[in-house]
DNA sequence: GCCATGCTTCGGATAAATATGAAGCATGCT
DNA sequence: AGCATGCTTCATATTTATCCGAAGCATGGC
């Protein structure tokens, strides 16, 4: 008991073992590698280390004192336990653990959502347990999350200014002038600007976007930044506006929108995967964005 | 995960809880003792085995990752089946273990027997968890089972002559010469020798003491080897014979026995705790013969 | 841009663990 | 008694672990 088992060696307790199960110093050797006389020092180390004597040996045969018994069967439980942790850290190492948060854009594309569904599937089949968290928001809150790193991923309609931010193009949304069954110009097969001029237009949900966009409305009194309440102004029959089209459509279907203009006043928007360039991303981040791409690759 | 974790170096694992525990490398430099370029590369070397990263850190700070989270709790689990091995094994370092087999001699006096439980009750206070199996047979065969290893201690009267056995005086019998009632010498006061010579003994049962009693029946048909075959004999009124004190006191006090003769012709039988001299005794049985002793010799 | 901080990397010194082989000792066997 | 076996002990060599300090690098804060 001199030194109190400072360090437990377990290459000792190795040996001892090894030479219980050989049932001899010398049967050991062969086992182990090593001289009969490393055995013996080594033995004789442990057996200092514990402060008792753990097995007699000598011409008259190996065997354990019930100390030694005792001390066996403990060993083993502590190799039990270290073949544990090696087992968790091992099957700790392609593992994908931690946290993502993800930002969808609202208002998407029900074909979108599925792709986004299809990404998170194979994502989930990978060796994995992460926490995952999804939430809707409005493209300027989703930036906003992102950079203050309450976001991990964002998908989104984005201005693409953000250095410190990163795009990956995922898809794109085509968004068209749209006017009610209300409106004087529902019935008008081939409106001239100058009569969409006169018009009172929606101004743009999307901010960063309205820059790009074909039709400017002189005259606007609405405004909104969701689709919900772009459509509601539109429908109203009171004004015109953009509409992505898979909003408009169950409503075109129905009658009660109509398309306004050339395809020439139709544009498109993209939509990006984003994430903060600063951070490192985690291995999940990456796999998950792998994932999504993959996803929308074969979409397109 | 170069190399497969080979030896799980505790000494890395420790380092690595108490760098968590410290917050970071320089902060742990401190605890540890060591320099920060130790420690660093230690960590490097931890994570290199593992084959995945720990922590981040640098100047925007120490925090672990999600695997290090994990590796930290799994450590912990480790060194609580490390401290639990390390428990048992210095717990076992002054416990006694093992078995202990103890022959007793047949017929002995209650107040021997309150000696022997006493030294067990006394054994039994120590800090051990040992077999002990106990048995009575004959002399005789107490040293036939110690030879063989079958018996660790025994308690009775030896000749003394076995070299390879171990002999501790424990207490010592008084033997007389006693007649019962139906016997023709009950009613002599003071029988000569030539009387006695004439009488038919019984063969003393004890074949190793035969030698030292002073009365040596010269005729003999009764042979008995165990103290109750010898007490039959002599109640029986034919025979006249030598019988334990302790054995005949009952009989005598309801006038069936006298002692015959006299004092003269009363010996003492040495008793002797016996233990296999080859036999290295473990410290049980170095412990139970101590108890002994000290019993018995609070007896004298 | 500059400094301070915290980590990394490197070469090289030191200590410690590990192994060897010869000699010695005890003991069972013939 | 003499031999063979199995363990112990010793002096010694060799490998390995451990550490330090200097230099370098990256980054947050001013």
């Amino acid at each position: 008991m001199l030194s109190q088992l400072r360090d437990l060696d377990l290459q000792l307790l190795r040996l001892f073992v090894c030479v219980v199960e050989c049932g001899g110093f010398s049967a050991a050797q062969g086992e182990l590698g090593i001289g009969q006389s490393t055995i013996s020092t080594q033995m004789a180390k442990l057996e200092t280390r514990l402060g008792y004597r753990l097995c007699e040996r000598g011409k008259a045969g190996f065997r354990l004192t019930p100390k030694g018994e005792q001390v066996l069967a403990a060993t083993r439980r502590l190799f039990a336990a270290i073949e544990q942790f090696k087992g968790e850290a091992q099957g700790m190492a392609d593992k994908l653990l931690g946290e993502l948060r993800i930002g969808l854009s609202e208002a998407l594309d029900a074909q979108v959502l599925e792709r986004v569904a299809a990404a998170i599937g194979r994502f989930r089949q990978r060796n994995q347990a992460v926490q995952i968290e999804l939430l809707s928001a409005m493209p300027a809150e989703l930036e906003r999350r992102l950079l203050q790193d309450q976001l991990h991923l964002a998908i989104g309609y984005f201005a693409g200014q953000q250095h410190t931010l990163d795009y990956h193009p995922l898809f794109s949304e085509q968004q068209r002038l749209y006017c009610a069954k209300a409106h004087p110009l529902f019935d008008v097969a081939q409106p001239s600007q100058a009569q969409l001029d006169a018009c009172d237009g929606v101004l743009h949900p999307y901010r960063f976007i309205s820059a790009a966009e074909p039709f400017q409305p002189t005259s606007s009194s609405a405004r909104s930044e969701q689709v919900e309440g772009c459509l509601s102004f539109i429908l109203s029959g009171a004004h015109i506006g953009y509409l992505p089209r898979h909003i408009a459509a169950p409503w075109q279907a129905r009658g009660l929108l109509k398309a306004l203009g050339p395809e020439a006043l139709a544009f498109t928007v993209q939509f990006h995967l984003a994430q903060h360039r600063g951070r490192a991303p985690s291995e999940a981040q990456l796999a998950l964005l792998a994932d999504l791409q993959a996803a929308f690759a074969s979409a397109s």
